[in-house]
RNA sequence: GGAGGAUUAGCCUAAUUGGUAAGGCAGCAGUCUUGAAAACUGCCGGGUUCACGCCCAUGGGGGUUCGAGUCCCUCAUCCUCCGCCA
């Protein structure tokens, strides 16, 4: 949520932002938003005129009827009068504040400078050099579908019977390598990366949802549990960052590092025919992901730490990738700015997404009310929150099972893994 | 699921039959000091104002009232006991 003092002051700025980010259709609210907020300023300063006058007249009554005196009869009676009209300022004031939140709530966050202009997904700008690692693929290669299937490993047949498409199973060692993955990467971010675990409830509240922005603009995208109100998280994200929803941070403590296994849930409504084979697009998946708070001023450099520690985990995987810096028509409606990491995969010849590393500044702050004081003279200010991937397990398995496949059929266990694994290979004979 | 109790600022705690939230700790600044501690003074939730000030804020939401921390309804969370389950 951004603040309404800088959107006051800054409407062309905000206005451009919408405008960058392909929302030329927002502007209008926008619009209202500005003449809400002036009517809103006229009506606080109205009623609180009122009040005043309240105040005053109803500490006269008290010290007449302390004294004994009747007198208090006509004073009573004016005040009713100026009740009821403070109760229908009110009641319009507290209407205007629900629209004005609504808008707030639904306007995106602004864009940091170093975020490229651009309309698609076609102008995110190739951040860097991709990384390589000699793979000798030098046959025909499956992808991950065939290979998991003749393996045994990967059941997405059983998955859709038991709960519906997009919901797989891991089978065996397919499971185990699942599992190593997941502890492979927790224990770098927390023995090397300097994270402190945390493994949150899978199911959040709507203020939770909120808090982090995926209500109420994103809410179709997830699981809701109506008959307890609860929703089934889309990644850790939102229980992690809201672990400090409503606090005061201690300076002191800031920043805070936290890594958190999760599985995630998305209804991925509507996107049926993109990229929706095997592990490409579903329902529920694991991920390992890293939340940050910081100080204002040093969220931008905690952000490229982030992605570092998300490459990290690809190069101890020798794992293809590069990094993409999103433009203002394809990053995120929470992020300021937004890189993704996507590995090679090739058996579909193509890049695909394994990790996004955001800098959400203080819009998640905002909404969550997570603030610290910077020293004891100082105001509360709001923190700032990141978070990145690291990493969607489904994607790096499709990674590891075409990389690391062998021209016999099998797949080798990447070298990082072998202590978690407890084997070096999975071979067709299983 | 049932009964009872609780929730006040970063933390801890007060407030008479309903009369408009008092203190303490921690923190910051200043005075004093060679320096520090102690002591003293100021600041220390949000909004508005050049400022004085004014308004809001006692877990959330609603109600009664001239006036609600206090009374009523409702929801959330925590504690205790009972029941149920693993």
């Amino acid at each position: 949520m951004l603040d309404i003092n800088y959107i006051r002051q800054n409407p062309e700025e905000v206005a451009k932002m919408l405008h960058d980010r392909q929302l030329q259709g927002d502007e209008p609210r926008l619009r209202r938003l500005l003449s809400i907020d002036t009517e809103r300023r006229e009506l606080v300063q109205k009623t609180d005129e009122l009040k005043a006058v309240r105040n005053r007249r109803s500490k006269e009554i008290a010290e007449l009827k302390k004294s004994g005196s009747d007198s208090a009869g006509q004073l009573i009676a004016d005040m009713q009068s100026v009740g009821e009209e403070i109760a229908g300022l009110d009641s319009r004031l507290s209407a205007l504040n629900l629209e004005m939140e609504e808008i707030l709530l639904a306007l995106p966050n602004r864009l940091d400078p170093s975020v490229p202009i651009g309309r698609t997904a076609e102008d995110n700008l190739v951040f860097g050099e991709p990384v390589h690692f000699p793979h000798p693929l030098e046959f025909e290669v499956k992808n991950h579908l065939e290979l998991g299937k003749a393996l045994g490993i990967l059941d997405f047949e059983r998955g859709a019977k038991v709960t519906g498409a997009g919901f797989p199973v891991y089978v065996g060692k397919g499971a185990r390598l699942e599992r190593a993955l997941i502890n492979f990467m927790l224990d770098r971010h927390t023995e090397e990366h300097g994270y402190t675990e945390v493994f949150p409830p899978f199911m959040v509240n709507r203020d939770s949802l909120r808090g982090t922005g995926q209500w109420p603009k994103f809410a179709d995208q997830v699981y809701h549990m109506e008959e307890d109100e609860l929703y089934a998280i889309p990644t850790a994200e939102v229980p992690v960052t809201n672990l400090h929803r409503d606090e005061m941070l201690s300076a002191a403590a800031l920043p805070i590092s936290y890594a958190a296994y999760s599985a995630c849930f998305r209804r991925e409504a509507g996107s049926y025919g993109k990229d929706t084979r095997g592990f490409l697009r579903v329902h529920q998946f694991n991920k390992v992901e890293m939340v940050k708070f910081t100080r204002p001023e040093e969220s931008y450099a905690a952000l490229e730490t982030i992605r570092g520690h998300a490459e990290a985990i690809l190069c101890a995987l020798e794992i293809p990738y590069r990094v993409l810096l999103l433009c203002s028509g394809d990053i995120s409606a929470n992020a300021a700015k937004c890189y993704d990491i996507e590995v090679w995969s090739p058996a579909e010849r193509k890049y695909l997404e394994a990790s996004s590393c955001s800098n959400f500044e203080d819009y998640q702050a905002r909404r969550a009310n997570i603030r610290f004081k910077a020293d004891g003279k100082s105001k509360p200010e709001f923190v700032h929150t990141l978070n990145g991937s690291g990493l969607a397990t489904s994607r790096l398995m499709v990674s590891i099972i075409e990389h690391y496949q062998t021209p016999e059929g099998g797949i080798r266990v990447p070298e990082a893994l072998v202590p978690y694994t407890g084997f070096k290979d999975i071979s067709p004979l299983g």
